[in-house]
DNA sequence: CCTATATGACTCTTGGGTAAGTTACCACGC
DNA sequence: GCGTGGTAACTTACCCAAGAGTCATATAGG
C-alpha cells in the first residue's frame, strides 16, 4: 500500500482511538493492531506517539476551526450566535464526533509542540467565544474583564459538554442536537427574574 | 510519627496532588517525596495507588455532599437554586479548592470500587441537579427526558468550570465567586428572546 | 539492483508493587 | 532502674509489567 493511503488510514484510526479513550489510554501497539500493521511502520511515518497525536490535532483542527470561522460570519450576536456556532459544529462532527475530544484531552503530555498546535487552532475558537461573551456582557452593562474570562470558560465547557453528551447518544442526529440545544437555552433563560433576584440578595454590583 | 497523623498528612498531600495534576500524572514516588517518606509506607497504610485515591475521594466527598444537601434545603428553585448551591460549594472549597477536581478526574482507572465511591457521593449531587433541571424544564413546558439528561450534564459542567476557573484565580474569594456567578447568569438570561427566535428558526418542538 | 514498504525481535525507561530487614519505642518482669 | 521482647514505624533494594522506541532484516515493484 502506498505511503499516502497508509498514513491516512493510520491517522483516521488514531483520531478515533485518541478521541474516544484519551492519549494515555491508547498505546502504539493498539493503533498498529487496529490498522492491521506493525508498530515500526507508524514510527517510520509519524516519528513518535506525540508526533502521531500532533497529526491528529492538525487533522481535527483544520476541520473544526474553518467551520467556526464560517459560522462566525453569519453575523449573529449573543445566544443566537452561540446556537449558530453549535449548529455548525454538530454538522461538521456528525460522522466523526470523537475528534472534538482531542482538543480537550487532559492526558496529553505537556509538550511545547502540542501546546502550540492546540493553541493555534483554539485561538480562533476562543477569539470567537470572547467576542460572543463580550456582546452578552455588554448588553447586560457588565464590563468586568474577569467576568468575561470566566464566562468564556463556561461557554467553552457548555459546548464541550453538549458534544460529549452527543457522543454517548449515537442515535441522535446533528439537527436534533441543534434543536435540543435551542430548547435548553430557552428553558434556562426563562428563569432570568430569579437570577436577578438572587443577584440583588448577594449584593452583586 | 503515629499512624493516624501520618495518614492524615499523606492524604492531605495526595488530595492536592491528585486534584491539581490528575490521577495518571501523579506517581506514588511523587507523593512519598512530597510527604518526606518512602513509598512502602504509603502502601502499608493505603494498600495501593487506587486505595489512596479512594481515600481521597471519601475525604473530599464527605466535605462536599453534606453541603449539597444542606443548600438543597433552602427551598429555592431553578436558577436561584443553582446559585444557592454554588454559594455553598464555593464556601466549602475556599481553602481546599482542588479537592473538587477529584470527582471529575477522567484519568482515574476504570475500577468498580472507585466507580462505586464516586457514585455514592455524586448520587446526591446528581439527584439535586436532576430536581433543579426538572424544575427549569417544567417551567418551560418541556417534558423531554433526553433534554433533562443533557441539561443536567451541562449544569454539572458549568459548576465544574466555575470551580476550575476559580482554582486558577487564587486571589478571588468565595463570596466574590458567588456574586460573579450571579452576574453571569443574569447576563446570559437577558438574551432569552434571541434564544426563542433561533428556536423558532430551527423548528424545535 | 535499489528504494519503499514492511516486520520480528529486540532495548530501555517508567512506575506500581513487594520482600526483607532496621530502628525506635513501650510495656513489663525483676 | 534496667534488660528484654514485642510491635509499630520506616527504609533500602529489589521485581515485574507495560509500553515507547529501535535495529537488522525481508520482500516486492520499477
Amino acid at each position: 500500500m502506498p505511503r499516502a493511503a497508509r498514513e491516512t488510514e493510520i491517522l483516521s484510526l488514531a483520531c478515533r482511538a485518541f478521541g474516544e479513550a484519551g492519549y494515555v489510554a491508547v498505546s502504539m501497539a493498539d493503533v498498529a493492531a487496529a490498522a492491521g500493521i506493525s508498530k515500526p511502520l507508524i514510527y517510520n511515518y509519524f516519528g513518535s506517539k506525540e508526533g502521531l497525536f500532533a497529526s491528529c490535532l492538525r487533522f481535527a483542527g483544520d476541520l473544526i476551526a474553518d467551520d467556526i470561522d464560517r459560522t462566525a460570519e453569519a453575523g449573529q450576536v449573543g445566544l443566537a450566535r452561540a446556537l449558530v456556532t453549535l449548529e455548525g459544529i454538530f454538522e461538521v462532527l456528525e460522522e466523526r464526533r470523537w475528534i472534538w475530544r482531542l482538543f480537550f484531552d487532559t492526558t496529553r503530555p505537556a509538550s511545547q509542540e502540542l501546546d502550540a498546535i492546540v493553541a493555534r487552532y483554539t485561538a480562533r475558537l476562543t477569539e470567537r467565544a470572547a467576542e460572543g461573551v463580550a456582546e452578552m456582557l455588554a448588553a447586560a452593562g457588565n464590563a468586568d474583564p474577569l467576568d468575561a474570562e470566566a464566562l468564556a470558560a463556561v461557554w467553552a465547557s457548555v459546548f464541550d459538554t453538549l458534544v460529549v453528551w452527543w457522543l454517548g447518544h449515537p442515535e441522535v442526529s446533528a439537527a436534533e442536537m441543534t434543536r435540543r440545544s435551542a430548547r435548553l437555552f430557552v428553558a434556562v433563560t426563562l428563569d432570568g427574574d430569579a437570577a436577578q433576584r438572587v443577584l440583588a440578595e448577594v449584593g452583586g454590583a
